[in-house]
DNA sequence: CAAAGTATCTTGTAAAACTAGGTGTTTTTT
DNA sequence: AAAAAACACCTAGTTTTACAAGATACTTTG
């Protein structure tokens, strides 16, 4: 059965997945603590089935740092390189609570679409 | 509080949202049924808060087709304009269970970050 | 008969993930 | 000690796609 699946449509589909997605986990994660690029990577893979390349992380984190969604702030570290730490703003909470409402709304509606057969 | 929300960051960040969603909803959807579509505009309409233009739909559904996941027919109507009519492939079937466990895989992740606190 | 609703489609634009680089430091391996 | 891998940051260019705006044309309603 599984030969039928086109991967380079389904690739691009979960490369489209991810716009927005992203945006709203990094917002997750940054709720518990303070974090920095690299390390927002790892936690990415360690929590979900999400590759998230450093191309795309440094440059999302600046739109973040931008909307005054995060604060930043590089901590010289006693050995190894400095790292700069994003922090959720209480601006940055307030959004991902707006955002956390529209996912969760959308999650009950595909549900709604799924038990509607 | 929520004046200190910022509409034009929330607007583009559900219009990215709904990138890759659209393809899953609108294959959610004929998975019942085939539709026209102007009919899955009010369905979406009628299911999710999700509001998707004709410029939208029109050329998802012709990316669908072209990638085999749903074929077309043009159907006269009785009276009123004819009505092209999208229908799930076999293999649009399979790829929507690939993107349901995707889906479903990620919701799982997010509960997770969701209760890491 | 005009307006609103139904129904399809195209063009051009904007946004963002990703590829493919770059820089420099530290730790591990050989 | 040199080489490789891992750490940590960044940018430029490409690709994809939602959307705005507009075109077309038929039907129903006021």
């Amino acid at each position: 059965m599984n030969e039928d699946i086109n991967l380079y449509f389904i690739t691009k589909w979960k490369s489209q997945f991810k716009k927005g997605l992203l945006e709203y986990i990094i917002l997750l994660l940054l709720r518990s603590k303070p974090c920095y690029g690299y390390e927002l990577i790892s936690e990415m893979n360690q929590f979900t089935s999400l590759e998230i390349a450093e191309g795309t992380i440094y440059p999302l984190l600046n739109r973040l740092k931008k909307e005054k969604l995060v604060t930043s702030e590089w901590a010289e570290m006693d050995t190894g390189i400095p790292r700069k730490y994003y922090k959720l703003t209480d601006e940055g909470t307030a959004h991902l609570k707006v955002m956390k409402e529209y996912v969760d709304s959308l999650n009950l509606s595909i549900t709604r679409i799924l038990e509607s057969v």
